[in-house]
DNA sequence: GCCCCATCTGGACGCTGACAAGTTGCCATC
DNA sequence: GATGGCAACTTGTCAGCGTCCAGATGGGGC
């Protein structure tokens, strides 16, 4: 079976066994089972089967279910890392930089559905998985130095990493009751603003709060 | 098999079946489950055999794993409701009542786990279930009127609507990543407030970006 | 006293995740 | 250039799962 059967995803790392790219496939293919059906609808014999492979594939190279999850779950807080590095470097007010934050965690879990969706699901992902806590990590990290520039600027006393935490449940808690929301103004034939425009609404009067107004 | 031998639960309707009082039990029993494995660990004949019945005993009262899922789901914002309302019932300040809704809400999740677990996880819950809708709305009513209450008195031209949706997100965001954030800041000695304080920090935070201070 | 029907049981089916044993094919070594 | 080792993957098996179905059970209305 030749390696160009299944090419490697972008960025990947190079063919070299079997069946190619195997754990990036059996990545990909979870994200979209995610996406497509919910943590629910999951199952590791489907993810094998959109990879054309066996069942028995996936756990040589995640273990077991909770394995491949984690590894999807690792690979959302990557897209956040980058996503919120992209959305705030260069921009010189903070209070700006965190709304393209707050917009760049809703982009990602609008356009990754299937990462997001399993990301905070410590019942179904190793949450003690030494690349989870890294790059969780690593996520929040973007978002504690754009609250660290706005303290300096604007509150010398702000507790940095409570300012931050609000923010995060603020943005992650959007992205959990938006839908919910939607499905409730429908029924009363009413609108919920778009969930980009909410999360930048959110963080902005989250700001007004920490440090003042001005 | 005598009905005392499951003797109902507190308030429940009176045991006049076969068995007793089994939708209760049942519920109580998925709860339970819930709450010690998480969504990912449930499963519909551990709950049957916790509850001394047959494992296609659910499915009569339920359908299916789907509809005992989300009679936890409604049972989660009956609890909110209930809890939300004695929260704030004959709070006068406006402030002071969001912010011990704030600390009700988060205790809820404390208190039962179970129940929290699966409220919005619409993946696993039938979300267009007409007792679903009603019971999120009613607890969404309880946050509602408050903040129309903290409009009136301090900010006439207040969006009311999209206010009580931060309120919300931000504490039911809290819930989410309060553990994830414990075990962050394990790793590094050093420790994260309780989350009821959290809440009435987080909310008291939030009215002053939405109506100034003071 | 009888029947009806909601309640619950036990068995069956296809699917699942995990495990064990075997097969394939690359690569280094002799 | 044959050989041995080893990672990658397959096949087979197992218990447990959710759901469907036919049948047993027992209380309330006639």
């Amino acid at each position: 079976m030749a390696s160009d059967t299944f090419p490697a995803v972008a960025g990947s790392a190079p063919a070299q066994y079997h069946h190619g790219d195997l754990p990036n496939v059996l990545r990909q293919a979870a994200a979209d089972l995610l996406a497509e059906r919910g943590v629910a609808g999951f199952s590791l014999r489907e993810v094998a089967r959109r990879a054309g492979v066996s069942h028995a594939a996936p756990a040589h190279h995640f273990g077991d279910a909770r394995g491949l999850l984690t590894a999807v779950a690792v690979e959302a807080f990557q897209y956040l890392t980058r996503a919120s590095e992209a959305a705030s470097s260069g921009i010189a007010d903070p209070v700006e930089a965190l709304a393209r934050l707050a917009r760049a965690y809703v982009t990602v879990s609008v356009e990754h559905p299937g990462h997001c969706a399993i990301a905070f699901r410590s019942d179904a992902v190793a949450v003690d998985d030494p690349a989870y806590h890294e790059w969780g990590q690593r996520a929040f990290g973007v978002l504690l130095s754009a609250i660290e520039r706005l303290g300096r600027d604007r509150a010398p006393d702000l507790d940095v990493e409570m300012a931050a935490a609000l923010c995060w449940a603020t943005v992650q808690g959007l992205t959990t009751i938006h839908a919910p929301l939607e499905a409730m103004a429908d029924r009363q034939d009413r609108t919920v603003p778009p969930i980009g425009d909410l999360a930048e609404d959110f963080t902005r009067l989250l700001v007004t709060g920490l440090v003042g107004p001005e």
